[in-house]
DNA sequence: ACAAACCTTGACGTGCGCGTTAACGTTGCT
DNA sequence: AGCAACGTTAACGCGCACGTCAAGGTTTGT
């Protein structure tokens, strides 16, 4: 129950924890290369930093969401890494445009991750008004069969 | 190349490549009940209606979107099967309000995958909102280190 | 100094969702 | 009747995403 050296940092057990997620499945998203290898204490404990657990919350976000495979999920975080590297080596700026070629390559990445979000909720939205109306079938059927209803009538927004 | 007895009728080799899937998928949706088994010609091999046929597309929908396991899914069809017997076995309306429980289920699991849609729905917009602002300080970044900038700024939508 | 709690790296096991032969039967056309 | 195209079941295999020991080292509190 220590607080880890009084800073952010978390052994694997507690941001487990946080995640939702098992100490072996941190493990293995390293070994996938989804994690970079976090740093160690003396002993060789890891340490996660508050980036990496944002970063670990972040992948199983995608993993609920999407239902990707870890692969895919690995391509697309890479522009999280530029992100992230932007918060931290960014005023070690020795090489020049090498970095800005990274960042429009990020920017682009992460536009494709919006358009393809954006088609999934077209999918789901479309889906969900085959849906509605099916409710609405059900309910002229039931009123067709009976007079009364015990519950009363539960309106569903039609798109 | 047959129409297979001129109606909608279809062998699993057309409907797999219908619904772009392979006939071992199709055969293995069987085994699970997450495909009725379909009638069968003299010699044994499969005929799928046009209601299989749709039902078959419905499960490739809510894979390739939701991401559940097939036993998820299995779950989520029942409601399906009530609809597809409301057109088929339905004038044989023999026992009475059993119908009736059976419809109101039905409806109260699909308002119920309403609900589950409207929440991936609402993170996934989530999702999208924090990636456009990633975005945006992307284009900040590259603003401030070059004044020209190769292709003109493409705008993104701000929820 | 010692124990309890926590961690480490292997290595093997497991369930899911199919892929892939193998051996054989059916259909449709000529 | 024969052949190509299509289908059948049964059984084994495989990659993914971890679960689950095993055997041992580290940290922390007392």
């Amino acid at each position: 129950m220590t607080d880890t050296l009084a800073t952010g940092y978390l052994q694997i057990g507690e941001a487990a924890d946080r995640a939702q997620l098992t100490q072996r499945t941190l493990r293995y998203y390293e070994e996938k290369g989804l994690l970079a290898p976090p740093t160690r204490m003396e002993g060789g404990f890891r340490l996660y930093s508050p980036e990496d657990i944002e970063r670990i919350d972040r992948i199983r976000q995608m993993k609920d969401l999407l239902g990707f495979s870890l692969a895919e999920i690995k391509d697309m975080i890479e522009a999280d890494d530029v992100r992230l590297q932007m918060r931290a080596e960014w005023r070690t700026d020795a090489d020049a445009a090498e970095k800005a070629a990274k960042v429009r390559r990020a920017r682009e990445a992460t536009l494709q991750q919006i358009a393809m979000l954006d088609t999934k909720m077209e999918k789901m939205a479309e889906m969900r008004r085959t849906l509605a109306e099916r409710v609405e079938k059900f309910d002229v059927r039931l009123k067709q069969w009976e007079a009364d209803a015990p519950a009363p009538a539960v309106s569903v927004a039609t798109s």
